[in-house]
DNA sequence: CACCTTATTGCGAAAATTCGCAATAAACAA
DNA sequence: TTGTTTATTGCGAATTTTCGCAATAAGGTG
């Protein structure tokens, strides 16, 4: 496990929110299915621990963790969304519409951006994650027009 | 209106495709409704005008056109699709993640960062849209840490 | 530990989106 | 214009996502 319990833990609990095991199950297991899971995989995966555990509570939870910045979201090129974890070390996505593939990339890349659209616009991009639609390598030739 | 009617329609016959009274009421509505538009807003509108064209019907047609490059896909802050005319001059968003609103962002603030994962990535970053989350000069003093 | 307060859950129903398939109708050729 | 091909639609069902509300339980407090 790659984050640090007790310390979001703490976090949530002076924020006023309440720590529950349905959140707490929905964290791990986020963290354990990898990179830009679904609703759906985190429910079955959840379900088969905690067969009451509800679709709407997934789905909740998840939002949820998200607004907490311990989740981002993830656009797929499909439209759908997906999580994965909010790391110390943001990183974001080039997704190809073509072949639906993820590469990673480093936050230092989007730093002059970010930055160009402060001082222009007084917008601040949000640092947790922030996916580029378009074509990878393999893709680009066959896109064509 | 502001897109080139038949020079779409050409353009869709010479690629295998047919041009349908649905499709065409469709890409109005879409015209017609502004910048972004849900599904949702466009069945009311064409339902009116059509009472059988389906809602299945108007989420494949969106899908299409934006295959097509005739629409583009815009991400709202809270996951949902809308979806906007591809117009000649792309432009982009920053949505605020706080108070939803959309700033548009023109092509050439992109031009930099786009050619940076070029040369970098060779991945080739969407020209028709792109969106940013974040949080708007209102909201980011209020959205705290 | 027992007791409040109220954030959170589970449920079932609603809404939004997708899917499969038979019926329809574009586009093209003759 | 008529006929043929097959892309596209409409329908209803399936799936995904959201919502409302009563029941539950987390986190304080005494």
């Amino acid at each position: 496990m790659s984050h640090n319990t007790t310390e979001i833990n703490r976090q949530l609990r002076k924020s006023g929110y309440r720590v529950t095991p349905q959140r707490q199950l929905i964290l791990d297991a986020v963290c354990q299915l990898g990179d830009h899971v679904t609703p759906e995989t985190v429910y079955d995966h959840v379900h088969r621990i905690a067969p009451t555990l509800s679709r709407a509570t997934v789905y909740r939870v998840l939002h949820f963790l998200t607004e907490q910045r311990i989740l981002a979201m993830v656009h797929m090129a499909d439209g759908r969304l997906a999580y994965e974890l909010a790391g110390p070390e943001p990183h974001h996505h080039l997704v190809c519409r073509t072949c639906d593939s993820l590469l990673e990339l480093p936050h230092s890349d989007l730093r002059s951006f970010r930055r160009a659209m402060d001082t222009q616009y007084d917008f601040e991009i949000d640092v947790s994650h922030v996916s580029f639609f378009g074509h990878c390598t393999d893709c680009r030739d066959s896109a064509g027009a």
